[in-house]
Formats: C-alpha cells, structure tokens, sequence
DNA sequence: AAATCCAAGATTTTCGAAAATCTGTATTGC
DNA sequence: GCAATACAGATTTTCGAAAATCTTGGATTT
C-alpha cells in the first residue's frame, strides 16, 4: 500500500468521524506533521477526496474540510432513499441464494456487535462497518455499479451527519424518541428475503426518514446555541 | 488557474473526446511530455479522474484510461433515466420564471448550433456543449445538489460513448435509423414548460434509451470485426 | 525442456527545495 | 484621517532528483 493510499484512507477516517471538523482548514504543513508524510501523498490524497466532496478546495488556497447543512443531509437522505429503492428492487428481482446468504449472514453479525455495545471506540467502529456490510449486503444483487456507486457515496456523506450523534456529548440524552434500529433492519431483511419489494423499499425509506429526522431535531438545537 | 486545474481540464477532454482511447495506460513521461508539465500536477489531475472513474489506477502500476463496455452504458442510460427523471419532477414543481427563461434560452442556442451544422471541430464542441446546457437548464431547479452531482458524472460518462458516433469513421453511414434530435429536444422543452412531469419524464427516458439502442446497434457490428 | 532466479532497465512514487502566490501589517501619499 | 501600496512571512504549488517497485530477458538449476 502506498503512503498516498494510507494518506487517503486516514484523512477520509478522521473527517468522515468528525476528527478534522467540517470547514475546518487543512493546512500541508500540518498534515505531514500529523500522518508523517511529504507533501505528495497528501496532494493526492487531498485531491482524490476533493472528487468524492469531502472536501473542498480553491486555488492556491489550499483544502478545507466539506462543510455540513442540515439541507444537504436532507437532500442526501431524499437521493440515498432513491437510489436504494430501485438498487433494493433490482436485488430483489435478481438476486440468488448468494445474496440472501449475504443478507442472512450480515444482519447475524451487525446484531451480535449492537448486543455487544459500543462502549470502546473500536465497537463503534465495528458496528459502522457490520452497518455498512448489512445495506450493502441488501443492494449488492442489483446489478448496478452506478447505483452501487452512488449508494457509497451518500452512504459516507451520512456517516458523516450520523457520527457526532452517536457518540453523544457529556449530557446530552442518547435518545429522544424511542426506536429500535436493530428491530428496523431485521424487518427490512425479512421483507427483502420475502421479496416483498413494495415493503422493503417502504422500510428502507422509513428507516433513512427516521434518522433524518432524529438527526435535524439534534441539530436544531444545537445550531440555536 | 494552477496547472494542475489545466492537466485535469486536458485530460478529461482528451478521455472524454476519446483521444486517449479506452483501457490505454497513461504513462507519467508521456504525459509530461504531452501537457508540458511535470510529474506532479499530473498526479493530482489523475487522482481526481480516478476518483470520478474517468481512470483506473493500480499501486506502482500507474494509471490508464477506464475502459468502456455496452454493459456499463445500458447501466448509466437506467441509472440516467432514474437520476433525471427525478430531477426533472422537482424543477416541474418548484421552477420559476428564471428557470422557464434558461429552458427557452438554451433550447434557442441549441437549435441554431444544430442548424449550423458539426462541420469543424470547434461547431461540433460548440454542440457538445450547448447540448450539455440545455439539460442542465432542465433540471437546473430541482433544487437538489446530489442529484445534479450524478447528473453531471453520468452526463459525462455518456458523452465517453457519444462521441465516438458523433464523428463516425470514413464509410461508416452516421444514421441507421431517421431521427431528428432536436425535435425531441422541442418536444421535451415543451411538455417541461407545459409542466407535464408524465409527459416529460416519458421523452427524456426515450430520447435517453433511442441513443443507447443506437450506439448499441452500432456498437455491435464493430465488436465483431 | 521447464521452472526459477537474478540483474538491468523502465516506471511509479516520494521527498526536499525552489518558485509562485496569498495574507496581514506597516508605510506612504493624498 | 483614510485609501492605496509595498513589504515580509506564511502557504500553496511545482519541479527535479532520489528511492522504491515493477518488468523483462537471459542465465542457471532441476
């Protein structure tokens, strides 16, 4: 692995987990003290995440972390559900015993790892990833490498506006309204495996509805602060 | 303009008006050579190409040119098709008159580039580009950021498979099927401003799907050689 | 004869310094 | 006093060379 690719893979870390806060400026010198590293692999890494809007950049300027909008996350939550409803249908048409074995498989694992908590870092990190692998393990029957495409990128756009809620600030309650997310996903997959589509795309769209929405009455406040 | 904004501008033109052909490494000394400039806006150019999937890479293998195949095109088509269509709903809802002027505008530009004719290289860039314009005053006021993103990447990527059927080879007939283009471009302009949604979303998905059926039916004899 | 190993050349990747540009401050001119 | 200008420091951008890695071809071994 090149020191470009470890640059990237760090820098998408800390900005998606809210480590280098949005709008926050990155400055070359910094950086290369913080991942020791030249300039290079930075540039390179700076500039392939500049592609992917995580952050952006003007000239002779430099970087900056992408900002964050609670009209963006709304927008991203409208096209995610978008996408994945038709990826969801296309899967759900085509898929075979490898892809419910997928389904199966991955739900198994993100509900041991929600049982276990998420009290250390590395748990959180884990459920994001078993997160991550249970959406993508529903779509990935699709067919599609530009819905699956554009599903990564809006899911890691709502990684980002998911993050600073789930590890909540000293005080601030975990939960206002009352919801089992683990129960919502394994009602998504079984509707999937009964290939339920209208179902299915109705609890995804409900599922994505639901964290908008837990996500804006957070930020509401906060932004009145 | 850095230099490095110069190679990624001359290297997309260049991939996208197939230059630079299809599955070709992209060497660093032949770039330099070409771009007169050296290794490292390059780089950053090739980075964020790669991240838009105009390129591919592989760790101290270098870059080349993404491939192309009709598998992907159908793909972008439906993935097009589903993008704008939604896209084209909301500006129906929500555009005003600005919108409405940029429709009537672009539409203008488009058919007297169109009557012109693509004699010379430059009307034919001209055509590429007040085409390009015209479908994004369509959508332009759907109002929804993500959308226009995939708009503008799956834009791009059909331009890849256009271009090659807008300058056909020597003995190759250009038309195998009458169509006139830019009537169907009146004519979804009109059900737009008509704010039909059903009727538009209709045209645009086959004025979408006719070019697809045409480069596949014009790609296949060609696979076959 | 086939497979393995090694060296030379080609190529990519990274670094460190130089060049170009921006930013803030102090100075000048009106 | 205030705007415009010039300078110094900070920062980004670019280059050219060095380091690391891959590829190719032939020599050696089994």
């Amino acid at each position: 692995m090149t020191l470009a690719e470890k640059a990237y893979d760090a820098l998408r870390r800390d900005i998606v987990g809210g480590t280098l806060k949005p709008g926050a400026p990155l400055r070359m010198a910094q950086l290369s003290d913080r991942y020791g590293m030249g300039f290079s692999p930075l540039r390179e890494a700076l500039n392939r995440l500049q592609a992917e809007r995580l952050v952006t950049s003007v000239a002779l300027k430099g970087f900056s972390v992408a900002p964050l909008s609670m009209e963006e996350m709304w927008d991203a939550t409208n096209t995610r559900i978008l996408i994945e409803s038709r990826a969801l249908r296309l899967s759900i048409e085509q898929g075979g015993d490898e892809w419910e074995a997928g389904i199966v498989g991955s739900l198994h694992a993100l509900l041991l790892q929600a049982a276990r908590g998420t009290a250390t870092e590395e748990d959180a990190r884990a459920l994001e990833t078993r997160h991550h692998a249970f959406h993508w393990a529903l779509l990935s029957a699709c067919g599609s490498g530009w819905l699956m495409e554009f599903f990564q990128r809006l899911y890691v756009e709502s990684e980002r506006y998911r993050h600073p809620i789930l590890a909540p600030r000293a005080g601030t309650p975990a939960r206002d309204v009352p919801r089992d997310i683990q129960a919502e996903h394994e009602a998504l997959a079984k509707a999937t495996l009964a290939r339920d589509a209208d179902l299915a795309c109705a609890l995804l769209a409900d599922h994505y509805r639901r964290t908008a929405q837990r996500l804006d009455s957070l930020m509401a406040p906060a932004a009145a602060e």
